[in-house]
RNA sequence: GCCGAUGUAGCUCAGUUGGCCAGAGCAGCUGAUUUGUAAUCAGCUGGUCGGGGGUUCGAAUCCCUCCAUCGGCUCCA
């Protein structure tokens, strides 16, 4: 007998050899039917996988990661197999569960289009319904190079060469037998309703020099409603995606003629967008940093000096062509700098730290084509950018109140789940990074500590630090569960050593300051297309471009209409009127459609008596109210807004 | 940059296998209507069918090429 060990601490006898299976057999026939996978002494495995040692158990369903994980992967295989009957000779790459599905790089004989993807799906059905069971069999490295070599799958035997030594495990299901580690579900019946999402190209091993495969994105449930639900989240994000608003709202555009990836604010956008300025504009005041501007270029000297320039080779800088007096110019690509530049203006007192100098600063990269996207991916953006030199003695502190600065805006802005990844060198390759191993160690201690002390719920990934320092980046998670990356933190002790910034100490001696890099909100361009998305267009009272719409029943009452605007807008309330010759239906339709948050309705009788039928957009009517009365109740809204 | 798909009026889209002057709805303009909480009616304007080249008696439709967009890959200071 043995001893089994839940999560609850609860612990039962089983026989030697009890399958997980078995066990959850034992609890209800239910758990049973649901169960898909198992961890076994924190080890993932088969539900058939024996246990014969007192062990630790988790038993996973479709509602956990790891259930839904084994679950995928095994429909990949299912697509594999389904994909070897459509497309006879076809080869096969990797085919991992992801985190919305799974996909599978293949070689086909002849291209697989979109139109395919139906034919597969359908294939996959029908094999699921035969219940093909998952079987997994050990065998000896040499023997799983001869059975892939002798099928000709290339890009397998590749993929075994480079395992240890030692026996490998195979799948097999129907037809498909795969090199593959587990852990699967017990039989394809399981899998209910099938989902291929799209073919794209991906190369070989994720390496661009490599061949391009062929990559086949889907998606598998337990249930046909979960597919539902799933497809309806689908258009649920493309009812949000921010190029569509932004086109409807009239925020932002792109021209051909402009340039690829150079978006242009429209009225209503520069408004959306100073606002945000505006607001942490006065945010950070009260934090004592000073707004400052610096020019579009500089010097190719200036990033020699950074560093930037023989990091990423002359090819990643936009050039000025018309070369000033043979001299060499860059549109510039970060602010950092420029600001150094500024710090070395005056010497420095160890009383005057920390120096914090804020700029709305626009920069130029050149992204490949491929890459641009909306307002989240382009080559032209504007950066909340602003450098911090401190002593390093204050990095600490100084980190902790740009924490504060950050969470304000997202507490402020409604995003309500967040977590920061505390970015740290690659822990092999380090000639990727400049800079003392001394002053890392000391910056990503700086870090660690002061998310701890902020409370946040952070995650570690190594590799993803900038070349010249560590970094806390923030993730919101919005309305519809997407995960985005927005604000930065990032420690740097590489450029003031680089521009030789100083400053004099209490001790009448010279010092190296310390840097950090902030920008809450990344960048304009890419916040507002977050929030975009997060609210799908209905802005917060106090940032919308557009506060409020008065509209007339017919043009007797438009002389009213424009009274009203005209006292609204000295109140600071932001009112527009929509004095078109059209039912009130209809100007109500297209301005709830425009997501005015409040709509005024005035006739007959509200000009009589000086007041306004309100109506709160996406609410229906709110009844009638003197104007001031409701200066009165929108500022009052506003008020509460910004104080939360 | 790479793989694949797409590109028709300001917007959303129709245009069967190449065949009369390329269509609709919305928006815009003009007029009628003077309206009480999510689309009033009528008329009109608007397109070198992404650009260029080719095949053909004839091209939005077929071929080549360039550009842009979309889905991915690679990249992201």
């Amino acid at each position: 007998m043995i001893k089994i060990t839940f999560p609850d601490g609860s612990s039962r006898e089983f026989e030697s050899g009890v399958t997980p299976l078995q066990v959850a057999e034992s609890l209800s026939p239910r758990l049973a039917a649901e169960v898909l996978s198992a961890t076994v002494n924190d080890e993932l495995q088969d539900l058939r996988f024996p246990i014969t040692t007192d062990s630790t158990l988790k038993l996973h369903k479709f509602d956990d990661a790891e259930g839904k994980h084994a679950f995928w992967h095994s429909s990949s295989h299912l697509m594999a197999e389904a994909l070897q009957e459509v497309f006879p000779g076809i080869k096969f790459g990797i085919g991992p569960a992801i985190e919305n599905g799974f996909y599978y790089d293949v070689d086909p004989e002849k291209p697989i289009v979109e139109a395919d993807l139906e034919k597969i799906e359908k294939k996959m059905l029908e094999l699921a319904r035969e219940k093909q069971t998952f079987v997994r069999r050990e065998v000896p490295k040499a023997e799983a190079l001869k059975t892939f070599a002798d099928k000709g799958e290339t890009y397998k035997v590749e993929l075994i060469n480079d395992l240890q030594d030692g026996t490998i495990s195979f799948y097999t299901c129907g037809s498909f037998t795969d090199l593959c580690r587990g852990p699967h579900i017990m039989d394809s019946s399981i899998v209910k309703a099938v989902k291929l999402t799209s073919v794209a190209g991906a190369y070989w091993r994720g390496d661009e020099k490599n061949k391009m495969l062929t990559r086949i994105y889907g998606i598998t449930f337990p249930k046909q409603g979960l597919l539902d639900d799933y497809l309806k989240l689908l258009e649920e994000a493309k009812r949000r995606d921010h190029r569509k608003i932004g086109k409807e709202l009239e925020l932002f555009t792109f021209s051909e003629r402009v340039g690829q990836g150079l978006p242009m604010w429209l009225p209503k956008g520069t408004a959306l967008r100073l606002r945000l300025e505006d607001f942490l504009k006065k945010l950070q005041k009260k934090y004592g940093y000073e707004q400052v501007i610096t020019p579009h270029i500089g010097h190719k000297n200036l990033y020699v000096t950074s560093g930037h320039y023989a990091k990423y080779g002359k090819d990643s800088f936009q050039p000025i062509k018309t070369p000033y007096e043979g001299e060499e110019f860059l549109l510039k690509p970060m602010n950092c700098p420029h600001h150094c530049e500024m710090y070395r203006t005056k010497p420095r007192s160890y009383k005057d730290l920390p120096v914090r100098f804020a700029e709305f600063g626009t920069v130029y990269r050149y992204e490949q084509s491929g890459e641009l996207h909306g307002l989240t991916r382009v080559r032209g953006f504007t950066q909340d950018d602003a450098h911090l030199f401190c002593m390093p003695e204050q990095i600490k502190d100084e980190f902790k109140k740009v924490i504060d600065i950050i969470l304000y805006i997202f507490k402020l802005l409604d995003f309500q789940e967040y977590t920061a990844q505390i970015s740290l060198r690659d822990k092999v390759n380090r000639e990727k990074y400049i800079g003392s191993d001394e002053n890392w160690g000391k910056a990503e201690q700086a870090i660690i500590e002061a998310a701890a002390e902020k409370g946040l719920k952070t995650v570690v990934e190594y590799g993803e630090a900038a070349f010249y320092g560590p970094k806390l980046d923030f993730m919101v998670r919005d309305a519809i569960g997407r995960k985005w990356q927005l604000g930065t933190i990032q420690v740097d002790y590489n450029l003031p050593e680089r521009f030789e910034l100083e400053y004099v100490g209490a001790d009448d001696k010279r010092h190296r300051p310390v840097m950090i890099h902030r920008a809450p909100f990344g960048s304009m361009e890419r916040f507002v297309a977050v929030l975009i998305e997060h609210t799908a267009g209905k802005f917060p009272l106090w940032l919308t471009p557009e506060q409020v719409v008065v509209l007339p029943i017919s043009d007797k009452y438009n002389d009213y209409a424009k009274q009203v605007a005209e006292e609204l807008n000295g109140a600071d309330v932001r009112t527009i009127t929509d004095l078109r010759n059209e039912k009130i239906g209809k100007k109500i339709r297209d301005n709830e459609m425009q997501h005015i948050p409040y709509l005024l309705i005035v006739g007959e009788k509200e000009a009589a008596d000086s007041t306004v039928a309100v109506r709160r957009q996406g609410e229906g009517d709110k009844g009638t109210m003197a104007v001031a009365e409701f200066v009165q109740h929108i500022n009052a809204e506003v008020e509460k807004m910004m104080v939360r």
